[in-house]
DNA sequence: TGAACTCGGACCGAAGAGGTCGGGTATCGA
DNA sequence: TCGATACCCGACCTCTTCGGTCCGAGTTCA
């Protein structure tokens, strides 16, 4: 439960790899299928999405690819997800207009929509460049830290 | 996607449900079930399984039922959570022992990794009790916070 | 003894996730 | 100009899980 799907996973691994490789002008879905092993057809896919959603600049023919459309710091974690698998909520009741379809009393859906917003907090804190970052072999790595606070 | 299963929603409900009548030795599921208007069947199976974890004490036969095990107060949301849905991880790859199985450069796990714990935290730190005391019908809530350090 | 209740496994349909296939279009290099 | 490379995109398939139902067995109390 409250799993990101594998896209996403697939998708977040993509951009850090495209944030790890910024030299190169664009990078093929296969190429960045290979480096993962992960299926080349699904990747390109997700990339795709990634690229309506305007977090990629994708370029075709010969030596084309895909490439951050933005800076790395730029794009958070949250942005990919949301590209990729859609408005998120932890409640079931989606809080549409309709509010929640059982009797009057949800009423569980309020403080979870709380710890909903605490969440996506924390996942637009986290930017594509503090996941490449922290692919140093062990080392010391920078620690950032954000502070978020929960009002029940 | 990072959604609640509705069984985690109805167990919580339940429960705030059972704090709100602490005077009752017991109630059926059935009862509860009606409350929300949820099907009976299914809310008893959530109640067994939050039986078994501890959560809750049953009693069998006429005027059986379940009650709280526990202070509401001392029941987390992320207990129930837990019992209904199992173990939790935000990264698909759950990072057992053979760690990730795409090649070694699952990397975006580690980072994600703080982040679930976030959640986690998020989560334990509101008990039933908090969920219970939110029924006031839009009166002044009482404001409980809590500050969460996510360090990356 | 029987009614009311919990217990718990078997079962099922629908939905979504993960992945594949194949046809189409744009771009570049020879 | 032609073909190789790449993106684009919809259809399709399989498998798991979720949400939900059914039913028989055990337990308690009047």
């Amino acid at each position: 439960m409250l799993k990101l799907t594998k896209k996403a996973d697939y998708g977040l691994m993509a951009l850090k790899y495209l944030a790890e490789h910024p030299e190169t002008p664009a990078l093929s879905a296969k190429d960045i299928a290979d480096a993962y092993g992960i299926p080349a057809q699904l990747l390109a896919k997700i990339l795709q999405q990634l690229t309506k959603s305007g977090l990629l600049r994708s370029t075709a023919g010969m030596n084309g690819g895909y490439a951050l459309a933005r800076e790395a710091r730029e794009v958070s974690a949250f942005e990919v997800i949301l590209a990729i698998d859609g408005p998120f909520f932890i409640t079931s009741c989606t809080k549409g207009k309709t509010g929640c379809e059982l009797t009057p009393s949800c009423t569980i859906r309020e403080p979870l929509a709380r710890v909903n917003e605490t969440i996506a907090g924390v996942l637009k804190s986290i930017s594509i460049q503090d996941l490449a970052e922290h692919e140093q072999p062990h080392g010391q790595t920078r620690e950032a830290s954000a502070l978020v606070e929960l009002t029940l």
